[in-house]
DNA sequence: CTGTTAGCGCATTCAT
DNA sequence: ATGAATGCGCTAACAG
């Protein structure tokens, strides 16, 4: 019933090597003779089986991008950016010539399953893995990870980091795209304080993430060089990187220190949640209070008044782990590139009441 | 250099048959064997070949969701919840049991890619597909896809439709979950009427997608019962399902009709182009013109003000797609399903002025 | 409950 | 430029 490579042979009348050949396009074939094969395959509607073909190349077609949450756009962004450089236009004729199967996987933020999924990328022997997005910063895990890292690479799997800090030893990866979120989060603390803010709340990232800890890390970096010091930690909340935490996180924050005159929060999303708990609150933005974001997904525009905020260029970043992780491009020096967060100061941001 | 199953066999002193009984679990072996098994599986740091297993067995552990734009959380949500579902918790041993390996696959909203994908997976031998949201209304598009889920069907893949309407012929797939677009359009636009709006604008999205069609109906229809009729195509703009053609659209719309009232935008993202568009203009919203959208995306409830929207319970169903996908749910009858669309009223809608 | 045997469908040597 | 032969690593009968 199902139609195999030796099916189409016969019908073309040539050898299964000949279609193989073709298939695979990387060996000479008369022009003729290739006519004939594609027209057999078309004939019989022959699909080549992948792990056939796996199994005899000791190499997929799988390309596997992690991600720690899919329904946040600042993964969506960047898988889908890969995922154009990766997938390849396909030919249009839905018969699918060379390209790889870029595929997402959402780990949810969960060490766990960002191990089983890159074992099961290792099962399928993947071409290529794309992590993206700040590590859990977990000593074990991170050997965990470095490990699995470690042996996907030996077993010839390209492995790029986008969003990512390198790691420690960083031999086993092709690359590391790492953004500047201290830098980031300090010109935006800067900015408050230029403003002229001294009591600034910060709602953080969840604890031992990577992300969290750089941005956070810049923001006391500012605070430090400006002499405030001491309250750093009376003025920080930690939660999820969601709307509903930066709405519980504000309020708290609120409750502590109802003197606030600014609030920064680990991601846009964040401070979309923290923006609703201070009008909730009877607070104006920015008379009242500023507020500011980190990552400018699309939405922080268009919110009222506008997000004052750190640009990630996402997409940028996306498409160019993408291309890495096809061997499209040649790696950074020493494997590891910091990309730039630029601060867009918009409507959020103002200085304190009687300033 | 790369472990094999006989390696493993070889240490744990028994035969290749007896580890994969035990590394696939669905099968009788002795408490002593197994634990001889995993022991000798952990000591060679053994990972399974998927490809060969794939092969012998005819079945992969592959499920491809395949969503039209991963950056837009429409997507994220129901592919995140799907995926839930079909992956599996995993043990934290990162060992990988008989997990599934859920993949996300982004179309961008391509027919072509849409067919490269499904071709990828066919190749695969994917143990399910899940596509989700409207699909494109071109004719030749739909007979090719219903005829590749025809054969993915007959290979033994399970196909899920969710947010997505039936197929013609609906053999091909386990189960279809289509949402009530065209009832929570036309209730959206009851609810304006309601409020004394007679000349509403729509932004519609791009054309030949059912979602924008059913939705638009819905809108039409509700018009239509209300006696207005006449001015549908001048107060309608398509545009793609984003926040720069809910700006330039909502623009084109005010240019055409200064006197609209009200601006229905075909979802959330669309929804808050065109608020920041009315607002660039000099208008107020609700008291110049309401604007609703559709989704009820997490944001929505944070716009200034509150967006008037229609509620898809997108995770659930995602969820429950996920758990068809994988068997683990009976399909309803006829194999359709509808889900219901709810209205939420919210700040962004009110009575017009004078009204 | 466990071992033996025989392919799964293809890519790739080597020949020619 | 093409064909013939070999084996990739595993699962699934079938015995026992």
């Amino acid at each position: 019933m199902t139609v195999t490579l030796a099916d189409v042979a016969a019908r073309a009348r040539v050898s299964p090597a000949t279609v193989s050949r073709v298939l695979n396009g990387n060996y000479p074939v008369a022009a003729s003779t290739r006519e004939r094969v594609l027209r057999a395959v078309d004939d019989l509607d022959y699909v080549l089986n992948g792990p056939a073909s796996s199994l005899a190349a000791a190499t997929s077609d799988l390309v596997g991008i992690l991600v720690n949450d899919i329904a946040d756009p600042f993964f969506g962004i960047m898988a889908g950016a890969a995922q154009t450089e990766i997938g390849g236009p396909g030919d249009g004729s839905g018969r699918a010539g060379g390209e790889k199967l870029a595929v997402v996987c959402n780990t949810g933020g969960s060490p766990e399953r960002e191990l089983t999924y890159l074992t099961l990328l290792q099962r399928q022997r993947a071409a290529a893995v794309v992590l993206t997005g700040g590590a859990v910063e977990d000593p074990a895990h991170q050997a965990a990870v470095s490990a699995k890292l470690t042996k996907l690479a030996d077993a010839g799997t390209r492995v790029v980091l986008c969003g990512r800090p390198p790691l420690p030893d960083g031999e086993a990866v092709v690359a590391a795209l790492a953004f500047d979120n201290r830098g980031g989060g300090r010109r935006l603390t800067e900015h408050l304080l230029s403003l002229g803010h001294r009591r600034i709340g910060y709602v953080a990232g969840p604890l031992e993430r990577t992300t969290t800890r750089h941005r956070l890390e810049g923001h006391r970096d500012a605070l430090r060089a400006a002499g405030l010091v001491g309250d750093e930690e009376r003025l920080t909340v930690h939660g999820p990187y969601d709307r509903r935490s930066g709405y519980d996180a504000t309020l708290e924050l609120l409750r502590r220190e109802p003197e606030v005159t600014a609030v920064v929060a680990a991601n846009d999303t964040v401070a979309l949640g923290a923006s609703a708990a201070i009008r909730d609150r009877g607070l104006r933005i920015p008379e009242d209070i500023s507020v500011a974001g980190f990552d400018d997904l699309p939405f922080s525009v268009d919110a009222v008044p506008a997000l004052t905020t750190v640009r990630l260029p996402l997409f940028e970043a996306g498409a160019r782990a993408g291309r890495l992780a096809m061997g499209k491009e040649t790696p950074p020096p020493g494997g590891i590139a910091t990309i730039a967060a630029e601060l867009m100061v918009r409507g959020s941001t103002a200085p304190p009441r009687g300033q």
